[in-house]
DNA sequence: GTTTTGACGGTCT
DNA sequence: TAGACCGCCAAAA
């Protein structure tokens, strides 16, 4: 099991509820990263086929990595699907749903 | 080895 | 309230 900010970025997203979403700086902060940053450049050099990374937006709720899917549309639409409300790109009533990494997980069990 | 860029966030003006 | 700047760390050119 790697400790690379790289494979804690992977496990985090993993986590998110469904129906959940969170924001780049959560789990920045969560892994102790130091920037929001790495979270992005992590989940798009990953196969980001691979994990839930449609629930991860930028602090204002917008699907800012949607650009980095296959289909520009496709986060949207797995987002619709888990009983969001996508407008212009923006998750409505953001803060309802968001999921804070912090507030579930503990950062000793990813350390 | 240096420079530029990146799915961002917070702070300052 | 809105726009601009800086920081953060890593990878690729």
């Amino acid at each position: 099991m790697e400790n690379s900010y790289f494979n804690k970025v992977f496990r985090v997203t993993e986590a998110i509820p469904f129906g959940k979403v969170t924001n780049y700086g959560a789990i920045a902060d969560f892994l102790a990263l130091g920037s929001a940053r790495m979270v992005g450049w992590a989940l798009n050099k990953c196969d980001h086929m691979s994990i839930p990374a449609h629930r991860v937006v930028n602090r204002n709720g917008e699907l800012s990595g949607r650009n980095q899917f296959p289909n520009p549309t496709i986060m949207q639409e797995m987002l619709e699907q888990e009983g969001l409300t996508i407008i212009e790109h923006k998750i409505q009533n953001f803060k309802n749903h968001l999921w804070v990494p912090s507030e579930h997980l503990s950062i000793e069990d990813y350390e």
